[in-house]
DNA sequence: TAAACATATGAACAGACATTCATATGACGA
DNA sequence: TCGTCATATGAATGTCTGTTCATATGTTTA
């Protein structure tokens, strides 16, 4: 069979062929690794963060309970916007709600995401 | 001038237009409130956290320094988009690299840089 | 210098995502 | 019950982003 052997058509993806440091670390890491769903379950939870609008909210629902217009009057944004990402915040468990009458109060529901803020906002400013 | 002033023609943006939490705490919030600029920052330093291929580079640096090739090799990952998120890692001072030869090798550039992925992990497993 | 190798990079494409608009839900007051 | 208000939500849209492909840069060896 007509076989162009000069092509690459053993590796499938773009690869070197072998290994630079010694194989024992690799072996090492790749055990110390967490499981792949962890992983995805981190960068989910870091992707929260990633997010100016979502930043502000938790700043500010830092310092006090607050309903959803009070952060839309804040933020100087729609409404709608911000009921979106409280949304998301809340499936996070980020936040938790109240509600009193026709407004729904939101706030921090739980004590140490100010530390992961706080953690961030230190690397920043170093 | 024919005016329809029925319409919504006072506020731009879809907001009530009181404030439902006291006005001095509203006001203590603004003034706690860190720099746009500053948030805008803090949101880009998680979204890099915030995507599991950095965030397996990371880890995998985390427990050694290594080169393009190894990291690609380790995460059955194209040389190519491993390159791209290191220099984007990189650009943010997570990494730092060292040229031997024809390999260029990565490791972590800060040691917070685990701290952080570890308070992340342990709000995750909570 | 030429070939081989490791890495870097620009363009292109596909998928993810934040906001807006329109509208629905749910609660209160007349 | 009807109208108003606060919030929620689905669809649409424009933007951002991660990967791939092709190729360039830079280094070593023959």
């Amino acid at each position: 069979m007509d076989l162009e052997d000069n092509k690459k058509m053993d590796t499938e993806i773009d690869q070197c062929d072998f290994i630079c440091v010694h194989e024992a670390i690799v072996n090492q890491v790749i055990k110390a690794m967490p499981k792949d769903q962890e992983l995805l379950d981190l960068a989910d939870f870091f992707k929260i963060f990633g997010d100016a609008t979502r930043i502000r909210i938790l700043y500010v629902l830092s310092q006090s309970e607050m309903c959803v217009c009070d952060i839309a009057n804040l933020l100087k944004m729609g409404q709608s916007a911000i009921s979106h990402q409280l949304r998301i915040l809340k499936q996070m468990r980020l936040v938790k709600n109240r509600r009193d009458g026709k407004t729904v109060f939101y706030s921090l529901a739980d004590g140490h995401i100010e530390t992961i803020l706080a953690q961030g906002m230190e690397h920043i400013s170093e």
